[in-house]
DNA sequence: CGACGATACGGACCGCCGGTCCGCTTGGCA
DNA sequence: TGCCAAGCGGACCGGCGGTCCGTATCGTCG
């Protein structure tokens, strides 16, 4: 298995369309109005190469979203407390949404484009099986805490991407305020320390 | 402003073109298969007169969304318990929500439609208000809870359609341990009765 | 009952978008 | 240097939501 080499315009041409795709999401405040054709004239390069690269619009949005989230992944993975394993978990899940809320309001458009894509739910996308697989694995830990699989996928909706959205940008709810109610709903989610 | 009359045609078809629709989105699987042509088609009516009727795609899955919820909205208006007023609402809390989550089960392909209807968001819609305006009020009246308004967001968030869909479909998840872990879910989200 | 204006009908038509195709160019190896 | 697979790019396609306008129908008034 020779693990077949890319050519190297290849890769400078995906480099090029994944900072022309990174830079239109993060200007337009909708991600409907990107349109593939959009980031292929903003990338300097064919629509053809833009699909042979990323299959189709699914598959660059899950690229732009991967590549952002690499860093975060790595401080959960294995970082530093709060958000790094070695946290306790009644301290950690807090954290992680916590997380997963900033990063969606540091990356609402491209968030937004990512859920919303109609075809399938958000819900079969691999960054989420991950998401909810982790936290999942920490409710576990959390003695008393039924069903930690249904209450994992509960808590990830209360971020979801449109609410974010929605809270944030039509309601003006500042970023601080947010953050402290979805803290404060997560903790009341947990079963009470006591005993 | 005597309110003009519309043309006996003019209900006559926008009643074909409701049931015709309802029979669709039952019927087909994804809702984003169903085109306004078939849906046009299946009424036996122009597509002109249907985006005269009902002014857009989104229009249309409104008129059908209020139709199917009327029964629901009465019932939760001025119904008896658990799901009417008369409730107390520690109780009426987790009854709401478990009819939220049958509807959804019970009208799938619609609600999925509905939500996902690429636009903006779901938030916007004014069903959307309504069930929020109303869980808000009832959590207002349990002592101790805190942020309603993000609670009930929060709380209807664990029943998005296409959640629901995930679950119920992709996964298997039978229809009364989604309802079982939906309701423990909630009670588990208000604060504690005792004291 | 006949006729006339308002209203609604319907389907050809439009613009747009995601995605494909294929003749041409270019990189990389011998 | 020559060869060919890999890659390029933009004309092209199918299908969708939505519009337009000539035609048919309703319902009212004389």
């Amino acid at each position: 298995m020779p693990e077949r080499r890319s050519r190297k315009d290849a890769v400078r041409n995906r480099e090029a369309v994944l900072a022309a795709a990174d830079a239109l999401f993060s200007r337009r405040e909708s991600p409907e109005d990107v349109t593939m054709a959009d980031v292929a004239a903003a990338a300097g390069v064919g629509k053809g190469t833009l699909f042979r690269a990323f299959g189709d619009r699914a598959g660059l949005l899950r690229a732009l979203y991967a590549a952002r989230l690499a860093s975060m992944r790595e401080a959960v993975e294995s970082g530093p407390p709060p958000l790094g394993p070695a946290t306790p978990p009644r301290e950690r899940v807090p954290a992680l949404l916590d997380a997963v809320l900033c990063f969606k309001l540091d990356n609402r458009p491209l968030a937004l484009a990512l859920e919303g894509s109609g075809n399938g739910s958000p819900y079969r996308a691999e960054h989420y099986a991950w998401w909810h697989g982790l936290l999942r694995g920490v409710l576990e830990q959390i003695p008393g805490l039924a069903e930690p699989g249904f209450t994992a996928h509960a808590l990830l909706a209360a971020t979801r991407a449109d609410l974010v959205e929605y809270l944030a940008g039509e309601e003006g709810l500042p970023r601080e305020h947010l953050r402290a109610q979805v803290r404060g709903f997560v903790v009341r989610a947990l079963p009470s320390a006591s005993h």
